[in-house]
DNA sequence: TGCAGTTTCAAACGTATGATTCAATCAAAC
DNA sequence: GTTTGATTGAATCATACGTTTGAAACTGCA
């Protein structure tokens, strides 16, 4: 058999000028050349080059959501309510191990993910939120952690942690990342996200000036 | 003088197209006929279809330079070393009150600046980087208001602050975006930022640089 | 009015795009 | 050894792209 090597091709080929250039960036044609393959088999194996797109995310979502479960498992099946450096780190370090994993693919594996998950692109949103979904299950873990913080202020905040997430992947080093510098990498993360997340809930109420400096009127 | 009229129709659909698709996503088709003028006036006008994108980013990054000078130049003139946060605040209020200006456009403007910045293309980062670069000159500031920071360490928060900005631009919200509503926006991102800031520094390892390329922050 | 410079217009340039066709090729099941 | 279904290859489809052209329409000034 000729086994599915022309598809892993179109794959790996497309997975590596996404990262680079962008779903818009890249044509079937550079794909299919980079894969040393005919420009029919990417109609062949997948239908169109949303497909391939498709294909490429959805060949490293399950790795990743597997892990993060996995993760997330341990940290929370025990009694005591888990802390959010816990919950933050097993998180993201499902990503980043599976990173690791990929060895050579995975700065262009990183930068994939960046760059989609912060595409703005309707389908391509659809298509990242769907994969992504098995994340928001702990929610109510992060909730139980951050007492602090309504529902509508933990939403505004996870968004801003997603953002710092995404760029992270997005500006991924082509290279130098080994299991060490990961490990600060995501301590980094961790602290400047946890602090972020456990700041006291801010005052909506203009009047009060900000530290000392006389408040200002945004448009007088 | 027949105005520039057909200039700023052709800047007017360029900026709200870029916007919503991006620069790949939007043909100069698609920009002139948004305007209601010819194709070939995007060639007379500008040159290319790059500089119609030097040209969006042009009127509006003025504005916000000037007024990002002005807000920092009220907050550093004092003789006590400024705050943190009317640092972070004056910085970000820049953006937010030109936004606010714009009235119709500034939902435009923002997603705009959210993508702008956030792409990943060589020449494009190159143009926002230089655009952008006055504001480079308050990094000091940001070391003065965080001594516990080394400036390796300080380099990568900054990135951070950085990403969670150019999201918060990114998907600003079509409408219902009044001075109050920003205000608090505000207020949300200074505190969220303020308190990742001011996070001890994590405890593996803060000084080893990443290997390779570090992160790139578009305002160092 | 006549002229010179500026701006607009329809049309076309060559190239690239995503998609499709269909004969040739292949491994293996019969 | 032939048949079968899966896969590839070269060529082609219509469309869209960024860019260029050259003549028409306009402008302000003499």
């Amino acid at each position: 058999m000729p086994t599915d090597r022309t598809k892993d091709e179109i794959l790996d080929a497309a997975e590596g000028l996404f990262a680079v250039h962008g779903f818009d960036g890249v044509s079937i044609r550079q794909i299919t050349k980079a894969a040393g393959v005919n420009v029919a088999a990417v109609h062949y194996h997948f239908g169109s080059k949303e497909a391939v797109l498709r294909g490429v995310t959805d060949r490293v979502a399950g790795p990743i959501n597997d892990r993060r479960e996995e993760l997330l498992r341990k940290v929370t099946s025990g009694e005591a309510v888990p802390e959010l450096e816990d919950l933050l780190d097993a998180f993201i370090r499902a990503d980043i191990e599976i990173l690791l994993e990929l060895q050579g693919r995975g700065t262009a594996v990183a930068r994939f993910l960046g760059r989609t998950y912060s595409d703005q692109t309707a389908w391509i949103q659809e298509m990242a939120l769907e994969q992504f979904s098995p994340a928001s299950g702990l929610l109510p873990a992060f909730l139980n952690a951050l007492p602090h913080l309504n529902p509508t202020e933990l939403g505004w905040r996870i968004s801003l942690v997603v953002a710092v997430i995404v760029q992270t992947f997005a500006t991924w080093p082509e290279e130098g990342m080994d299991a060490k510098s990961a490990e600060a990498l995501l301590g980094r993360l961790v602290t400047f996200l946890t602090a972020g997340l456990r700041a006291p809930v801010a005052r909506s109420d203009p009047s009060s000036p900000r530290g000392g400096q006389q408040h200002r009127v945004l448009i007088p």
